[in-house]
DNA sequence: CATAACTTGCTTGCTGCCAGCAAGTAAGAG
DNA sequence: CTCTTACTTGCTGGCAGCAAGCAAGTTATG
């Protein structure tokens, strides 16, 4: 179907060119279409992006659940990372885009900022969880605040994917089991 | 002068309105000149963009060095926390605009993106230093690889101040206090 | 001291590109 | 034969960027 072919069209000519270098007419071209296909199906270039954003989200938020599983506290968070590294590596294409979009949706003139904004929330809920119920067993100290280590959480996130994107070259595979490590360490031990 | 009057237009509609929605005109007219002065001056949307985060970054970096002093290894990191914060409670239009520009800079048709990327490294450098010297007097454990803290320390940093970016409302004062505790606890234990 | 040549700081007119809209075509389904 | 679905084409307005020009100094020259 045509919306797949374009999405995937977008996902390509976001990576080599960026936002700005991106048209809708770039994109229906190259997806084999007419230059007015896309604004036609979207409504709008935010409409696409917000679109394109969405599908990558939905995949990336397969891949947690697929992973995480049934796990919780430490393990739970230490396997985000591992889907995190495996989505690197094997789908660097959809990330990098998915994030570049993420990233130019903090400008107020993005339309699809909320919708960005109620994913991390939801994405921070998750995280909570994780951690208290690491709590409950008592695998996790209990003067951990869980909304505040799960944001904390989610910035190293957010900002080692910002790294990686102005530079590929940063040791990824090494981050991640630092990332590891401390997850454990900071859980575990007490702190106000 | 008008530069510095342009620059400042610039900040406020950044701010207001995001990148794509700040236009050269705009910004001309804001400071009180012509539509065309901006172009005249700084070249091209993408050089004034360019100037206005080197003007920040300038000011941030002012601000680091005034902050750490002569001060290495975790106090070093720390007091690079305590201006953050500083710079958020103090200049966040400035940050904000600062920041903006800097994720913008991910995308491969900004042309100011070496710029940033360059920055970046620089910044990466002064932290691993300050965590080499406190291996040096013992402080921090050996078996911290220097460069990988230092990585992710600045990821961290990043990934806040994306988190602040779309959502002001997070609990900057207890993340700050949370970084502090964190830099202390993983420098000076022992790790692979 | 007067005037000509040049510089600096800024404005205005124009062009090309792109998003978005509106109208239209083509082809299959009922 | 009409309705719907999938797609195309023509057009408009807004913005970046360029080029030409103006106005008010400043320096050089006889």
């Amino acid at each position: 179907m045509s919306e797949q072919l374009m999405t995937e069209a977008a996902v390509s000519l976001l990576v080599e060119r960026g936002i700005a270098g991106t048209t809708l007419a770039g994109i229906g071209e190259r997806s084999g279409y007419s230059r007015g296909l896309v604004t036609h199906r979207f409504g709008s270039k935010a409409g696409l992006l917000a679109h394109v954003h969405d599908s990558i989200a939905a995949e990336w938020l397969r891949r947690v659940q697929g992973v995480v599983g049934r796990a919780t506290g430490v393990a739970a968070l230490q396997r985000v990372t591992d889907a995190l590294y495996k989505f690197i590596v094997d789908e660097p294409k959809g990330l990098r885009a998915m994030y570049l979009l993420r990233y130019a949706s903090i400008d107020p003139s993005a339309e699809y900022r909320a919708n960005v904004a109620k994913l991390n929330k939801a994405h921070v809920r998750a995280l909570t969880r994780w951690v208290e119920e690491g709590q409950a067993h008592g695998e996790i100290a209990a003067e951990v605040d869980p909304g505040l280590a799960a944001e904390l959480f989610a910035s190293v996130v957010d900002g080692l994917l910002y790294r990686w994107l102005v530079n590929p070259d940063i040791p990824v595979k090494e981050l991640h089991g630092l990332m590891r490590q401390h997850i454990a360490r900071a859980l575990r031990a007490a702190q106000t």
